[in-house]
DNA sequence: TAATAATTTAGAACTATTCTAATCCGGTTG
DNA sequence: CAACCGGATTAGAATAGTTCTAAATTATTA
């Protein structure tokens, strides 16, 4: 069948990113990174990927999630952004790119990094090393027109 | 004496800033206000704050502190910035502009916003209106030259 | 001065996250 | 196949930052 070609080879992709990682193919990271890494980009919480992940039939505790997006994240298998003082967020999307943040119902739009040109960036502190540019667009819903 | 005059203005200054939001000037108002709107823009945190305004001898808890700073945002006299997902961080220059942060030491220093250019900035999602653009740059100390 | 409404407060409650120490694998070795 | 080893997982406790609550205080108005 199509449907489980598909999904064999996320699968597969899922076992090669972990063991590019030096991370052990355990049933929890299968589970996770089928999740995160079996379509297209995702924007988690890891509250909000546990519920995922316990309501698609996975057994596994919160602080495994919590443990496996840090190992991500150091991996460079997902990155963290930084919106809201209260919940730590991770974009699967690793490549440079920017974000929409719709701040009363926290979704999340992805911008091009080619459509945000940053110009003449000035040179930062000395001895200090530019490790990323985070670009959120904060916007919020319409008042309805009358 | 010129201290003295220098301080008079700038609890004026405060007054105005309270009047003008519709918050009765009470001393522990007052004495915040003091400290953020003093002299120079300023970087805090609720708790960085707080110990400031003890250190300064004012008598108030923490919950007015958490109180205060949230009235001053909401009246637009300081603004959040998004840095960490641990800490809400305000900042008194409420002007466009963004900032340089130092991940390992939690130092802010400001840029100018006309130093950066946003050039084409997409549409937003339909039906939603543009807030504000926060740019943020990550910095990490150099590893020391050999 | 009395009445009133807003403000402040201590401490409890809550939320997200991290820590801890015990248990559980998965892969190797004898 | 059994014993072993080190990493992975786990439940639950601990922590940090923030918000809530209800009572006491304070500023303003009458």
């Amino acid at each position: 069948m199509t449907r489980d070609r598909a999904e064999s080879a996320a699968n597969e992709r899922v076992l090669d990113m972990l063991r590019g990682a030096g991370l052990k193919p355990t049933r929890q990271r299968l589970a996770l990174g089928a999740l995160l890494f079996g379509g297209e980009h995702r924007h988690v919480s890891c509250e909000s990927l546990f519920d995922e992940a316990r309501a698609a039939g996975a057994d596994l505790s919160l602080a495994t999630v919590y443990n496996t997006l840090h190992q991500f994240r150091e991996a460079g298998l997902v990155r963290e952004v930084h919106l809201d003082a209260q919940r730590r967020w991770f974009d699967t999307n690793v490549g440079e790119h920017h974000h929409f943040y719709v701040e009363e119902s926290g979704a999340l739009v992805d911008i091009p990094a080619d459509s945000i040109e940053i110009k003449a960036l000035p040179s930062p502190p000395r001895g200090f090393a530019v490790e990323g540019v985070d670009v959120v667009v904060r916007v919020r819903a319409k008042p309805a027109r009358k």
